[in-house]
DNA sequence: GTTTCATATGAAAACATATTCATATGTGTT
DNA sequence: AACACATATGAATATGTTTTCATATGAAAC
């Protein structure tokens, strides 16, 4: 009777889960405007770089962000052409449907 | 110096992170093709009631879905207007840059 | 080739979310 | 009101992902 597609790893799925994460966010956002190397993301953001360099290899197996070298620096650049429509759309779901101040709260995680 | 957002209740980390699971993906691609009840949803992808039900409890609060009440049954219905054009931009992604059959394994998870 | 700067990596611990299972709630029927 | 059916809820555990920290790697300068 266990019909259950059981696809932990199709594409959606991978994609969402690499997301789901407030650093990586914050990343992408930073990257929106320039380019930048680790050292730069992780003092404007005011974190570890080790966090910064794994949250970034992560982002990198999805091609979310890709890599340059520069002498000893990492250039990080953001591929916009999916990641920009797609927070245009959140930003539209949220204006629709998001109207109290407490939905950020309530949306999805329990904290 | 800690200058850090720490802003895991973005709108954005909210809702990747409310997505990040492939039985609500499965319910999301169930639902595209029409509305459906919980039995329905758990029979058709072999899942537990309740399992299916808290997915569908914590999809709604991001409106991604919505239900409507008929007799005991209670009627899912997914939110096309945001979704749908999402999982457009996720293919479109997977078909420029994931063109290896391993990408799906290596992508974000490390399962 | 040794030192310094920049970044990556591995592994254990911490953390968050999903799963499970027992049970509660709600709706209609008899 | 008792029952059956449909779905929701709570809480403990399981699972997966991030964080942390020590250390490794790589690139340039001396």
């Amino acid at each position: 009777m266990k019909q259950s597609s059981n696809n932990k790893n199709n594409k959606y799925n991978v994609f969402f889960t690499n997301l789901a994460n407030s650093l990586k966010i914050d990343i992408i956002l930073s990257l929106r405007q320039k380019d930048k190397n680790v050292g730069e993301i992780s003092n404007e953001l005011g974190v570890e770089q080790s966090k910064v360099s794994h949250a970034l290899a992560s982002l990198k197996l999805c091609n979310i962000v890709s890599v340059k070298q520069n002498g000893k620096e990492r250039i990080y650049s953001l591929n916009k052409k999916t990641i920009l429509p797609m927070l245009n759309l959140i930003d539209k779901h949220a204006k629709d449907y998001c109207k109290c101040k407490c939905c950020a709260e309530k949306c999805g995680s329990k904290k």
